[in-house]
DNA sequence: GCCAACGTTGGC
DNA sequence: GCCAACGTTGGC
């Protein structure tokens, strides 16, 4: 099983908003590398769900796929923001993936998250990273959820 | 709102 | 193939 980093903004789809919805295609997804990740996930890969954009940005919740990498509907979409006019549709260029809550965690805020060791050779921490999806090693993804499973200190 | 980092585009 | 311009991401 594969490990892997998805970023969403609260303010347009948060980990509550998967939970309430059951399960969603992880739209917009419009940068190569990205996309290759998304290609290479297999049904039952685990994701941490991240809020980026968010005050403060972390770790909200792990999610799972549900349905591989297909097409994403919203490149051929005019109405959609997401609409690209250059992907052929006899060979889509963006695919998205269909994912499904598995756990709220206690929020983990990336603060905490750079000042894991387990943390330190991530994608996800390292300088001027951009990547909405990124793969977590089994060490780090276990360390995410550890953190997030602790009852908050009060 | 600012800005650093970085991907993409297009002229040459 | 280079690289400047431009757009986007995302933390602060």
């Amino acid at each position: 099983m594969a490990y892997w980093l998805l970023k969403s903004e609260p303010d347009v789809f948060g980990y509550d908003d998967l939970v309430r919805v059951k399960r969603e295609g992880w739209d917009g997804i419009r940068n190569f590398q990205a996309r290759n990740y998304l290609r290479e996930m297999k049904v039952g890969d685990k994701a941490i769900f991240y809020h980026s954009n968010a005050k403060p940005p972390g770790a909200a919740g792990v999610c799972k796929i549900v349905k591989a990498a297909e097409p994403d509907p919203t490149q051929f979409d005019p109405q959609s923001k997401y609409y690209d006019p250059t992907s052929d549709s006899s060979d889509p260029r963006w695919d998205w993936v269909t994912v499904a809550p598995v756990k709220a965690l206690t929020f983990v805020p990336l603060d905490d998250l750079k000042a894991m060791p387990e943390m330190a050779d991530s994608r996800l921490t390292a300088k001027g990273n951009r990547l909405s999806v990124l793969p977590l090693t089994e060490r780090e993804f276990d360390a995410v959820v550890a953190a997030g499973s602790r009852k908050r200190r009060r």
